[in-house]
Parts: structure tokens; sequence; C-alpha cells
DNA sequence: ATCAATAAACTTGTAAACAATTTTATATAT
DNA sequence: ATATATAAAATTGTTTACAAGTTTATTGAT
């Protein structure tokens, strides 16, 4: 065995916007069987986007990824084209990864999208809304409310993505479930871009309503409390200012 | 230059079930710039699923694409990669990738995934149906109508593909579009594994009376003729039997 | 003849080296 | 000073060669 890749391995990576959890310390290869490194990479990525610490417009060059991760450049390319598939960063023909910025049109289309998705689940998910099932979501929710308090606006917004998905696992299916996952995470960039600094308000008190529809199996109450929800949601973004946080980055990290 | 990868081209590749378009011959490189060799290939396979000549189970060893493509490995790599995550081959590690064979449960979603996502669509699509437009769907049902006719069954499951595709498309959301699209192509794998000799029986009837309620405004009816339509066409699938299919499959070819 | 162990062939996984492109820096002329 | 052209640096794209794993074929024993 040769020394191994290109002379990596201890540095700083102090404040990267990218966090590495330590192969050894997840339960995914508790058989022993190591995670293939480029889906390291592919979670580290998808995690520091929903904590919203990588931001629309961030580059993603092979080498700083190499760094990070420990990971030769195939593992990276391999990763980075995962996240281009999932519309979470832009793949430019020689020029590099950035993470993704989504448009207006795009904006709208989305969250036009999760309507749809979570309206049509939502039958499906009452039905499978057990006291427990409540409990649990009602605790997200009041995490949520707490993160709110407390000004930590990007803990609550991973909080709210996480009620989401949870009410849409309780429809059972799967194939749904990872549209939705796919639309929630570009969500993510959304609110980055548009998102207003305050937060959008009233939103874990929409979530705690929502459950109370649910476990009392009012299908129709849930549907039309969760459809004026993303409504809310998608109002509450400004498109006028926050496009140009695109390009004042892009200009400063045009070096 | 290089005398350029090893040794390829000039091959039989009489009866390949994958056919490929020579690079000049399509309009994308109009500009004279040509087209990335991966998008070929990905085309191409996709093109090959949708005609049912790649069925479930085959195999797709990257030295043969790279035969058959003219590609080096990274460009075929790219492409399955590509398709995996598309969810029509799967990529089993260090042993190949193979078009995927969708199981039952997973046909369950799809099919639900689809009543939902082409339901939510219609009333949009009502709206975007102009005289013109209906006249271009039900010329496809016609020429659909056509292939049934004449017993020739791949083409009539295309030409039912892109009825469906076209319905969508109406609506303008080109996310929702996207992932209809995946739906789709999964459903062409699951016809080839599951679908009735015979076929399902009055699909080009059903699209001719959808087209009528569209053209007329009546959302409600569209909306439930489409959900029936997708039903019935759940309804003809066969699990019992063809199950063995894949297997007899992966026997023969199991040299 | 059937089965197990071994060896060969084949296939995928990965790294290193090189080529091509883009970006940044420097020099020169207007 | 601004702008243009040239040169250097950095970054991505691709090939080649080799390593590791899997499948198939062969051999030998029961």
């Amino acid at each position: 065995m040769s020394e191994n890749r290109s002379g990596r391995r201890g540095r700083g990576k102090a404040h990267s916007p990218i966090e590495v959890v330590e192969a050894d310390t997840l339960a995914a290869d508790a058989a022993g069987a190591a995670r293939p490194g480029d889906q390291v990479m592919y979670e580290a990525v998808l995690a520091a986007v929903m904590e919203s610490r990588l931001r629309p417009g961030m580059r993603l060059t092979e080498a700083a990824c190499c760094e990070i991760f420990d990971l030769g450049r195939l593992a990276v390319r391999k990763a980075l084209l995962r996240l281009a598939h999932e519309k979470l960063v832009d793949l430019r023909p020689n020029r590099g990864a950035v993470v993704a910025s989504p448009t207006p049109a795009e904006t709208r289309e989305i969250y036009f999208a999760r309507r749809m998705v979570e309206t049509a689940l939502m039958p499906l998910a009452v039905a499978a809304a057990t006291p427990a099932v409540c409990a649990e979501l009602r605790a997200i929710a009041h995490e949520e409310a707490a993160a709110v308090e407390q000004g930590e606006r990007s803990a609550a917004l991973m909080l709210s993505g996480r009620f989401h998905m949870r009410v849409a696992e309780l429809a059972g299916n799967g194939v749904m479930t990872e549209i939705l996952a796919g639309l929630l995470s570009r969500t993510r960039l959304i609110v980055a871009l548009y998102g207003p600094p305050e937060g959008s308000p009233g939103v874990p008190e929409r979530h705690l309503a929502l459950v109370d529809a649910m476990e009392a199996g009012d299908v129709a109450g849930a549907v039309a409390l969760m459809e004026r929800h993303i409504i809310l949601v998608e109002q509450a973004l400004r498109f006028d200012v926050p496009a140009r946080e695109t390009d004042l980055f892009d200009i400063f990290t045009r070096r």
C-alpha cells in the first residue's frame, strides 16, 4: 500500500462550513464495514445546507473537498454529481461546483409542488396519526418554538423541516417521502436566499394546530391547515432585495 | 493528441438493445459544440428503457458500454451514476450495473405517487387545454390506438407515456414535470416486468375521453377520469407469474 | 457424479499523471 | 489611469495503469 493520496490530513479546518464526522463515530458502519467516502461527503454537505452553514453561491472546489473529507478526487466528484442531480449544487463545466441558487420562478414551482405533495399525503398521515406519533410531532414543534424564542434561526428551520418530513413519513409511501425530501432541502436554499431576516412568523403555532387536527381525525381541516401554512411561508419570502445577495457574494468571492 | 482511448470502434453492435445515434446527426450540437459523451449514453439508455429494448435484469458492464458508445470508462460511470440515481439501474458495489427491477411494493408506491401528481396537476392542465393542444393530445391517442390495433406494444407504450407527459407539461410546473418523468420511466420497467402480455385494455379510449373532459373545461370529470385510468392500468398488472421473469433472465445470462 | 478448494479470467475501484480550460496576475500601450 | 494583451497559476477533465474484488473455470477429493 502506498502512502495513500497526496499529503493531505492535519489541517486547520477550524471554521469550515462543512462539519466532518469521523467515520467510526457513526452508526452506519457498526458492522465494521466502512461507509463509502463519497457518501460521507454527501451527507456532510447536505447537513450543512440544511443548517444553512453552506449558503447559495459558495464554491465547492475539488481540492478543498479532498482536504476537508480526506478523499480522492474521484469520490469528491461522485458526491458532487449526486448533489448536482438533486439540484443542491450547480456543476458548471470546467468551472467547478457552487451551492445552487434557486430562482424566484423555481421557488414558486417548488412551493407549489410542496403544496400538492403534502396535502395529497395528508389523508394517509391522519389515518396513521396515533397519540404516540402526535406526541412526537408536538415535541418537535415545541422545540421549534423554543428555538424561535431564543433567536436560533437555523435550529428552528431544521426542526421545521423535520416536522414536515415526519408528517410525510406517516403516509408510508417511500417514493413520495423521497420526493418531498428533495423539495425540502431545496427549500433551505430558498430561505437562505429570500427568507426574511426576522423569520416567518407563527410557524410553530401552525404546526401545533395541524397536529391537533390530525389527532382529531379531521382530514379536511388538516389538509386546509397544511395548504394555508405552506402558502403563508411562501408569502413571507422577499424577492426584491435579497436576490442581490447572491450577486454580492459572487462579487466578493470572485478573487 | 494520442491515439485516443484503447482500440475501440468498428464492432458489430448489430442487435444491441442500445441504439446509438451518431453525435453529429442530432440537433443538440448544431452550434458545433459536441454534446458530452455521458449524456449521449444516458439518453440512449433512457430511450432503450422507454421502448422496452432494455429489460429489467439486463447487465450493463462498463467495458460493453465503452465499446457501444465509444466512451472512456469515466463517462460511462457518470452516465450509470445518473441512471442509478433515477432508479433505472441498480449499482451494486464491485458487481456492476443492471437495469432495475422494481418490486411489487415499489410498484404500488409509484402508481400511488402518479395518481397524486397527475390528479393534482389536472386543474392547471385543464386551464391550459386550448383546442390546439387538445388536437395534439388526440393525435397522440389516435396514433396509440393504431399501434395497439397492429399489436405494436412498445410503440403504444411509448405513445401512452408521451400522452401523460404532455398533459402534465400543460400545468407549466417544471419541477412537477420532472418528478412525473421519473415516475413514468420507472413505470416502463414495471410494465416490462408485470405487464400482461395482451396489454392493458382500453387505454387509448380512456385517453380520448380524458381529452374530451379537458376541452369541455370539466375539471372534476377530468380529475376523476385520470384517477380511474391510473387505477385501471395498475390493476391490469400481474404480480404472480411474472416476478419469475427476472429470475429466469438472471439464470440465462449468468454465463 | 457431486462437491469443495484452487486458479484463472473478468470486472469494478482508485490513484497518479497528464491535458485542457479557466481564472488571476503582470506587463504594455493608448 | 484604463484597457488590452500576455504570462502564470489554479482548477477541472481525461487517460492510463494498477489494485482489489467477483465471477467463472479447473482440479482434486469423497
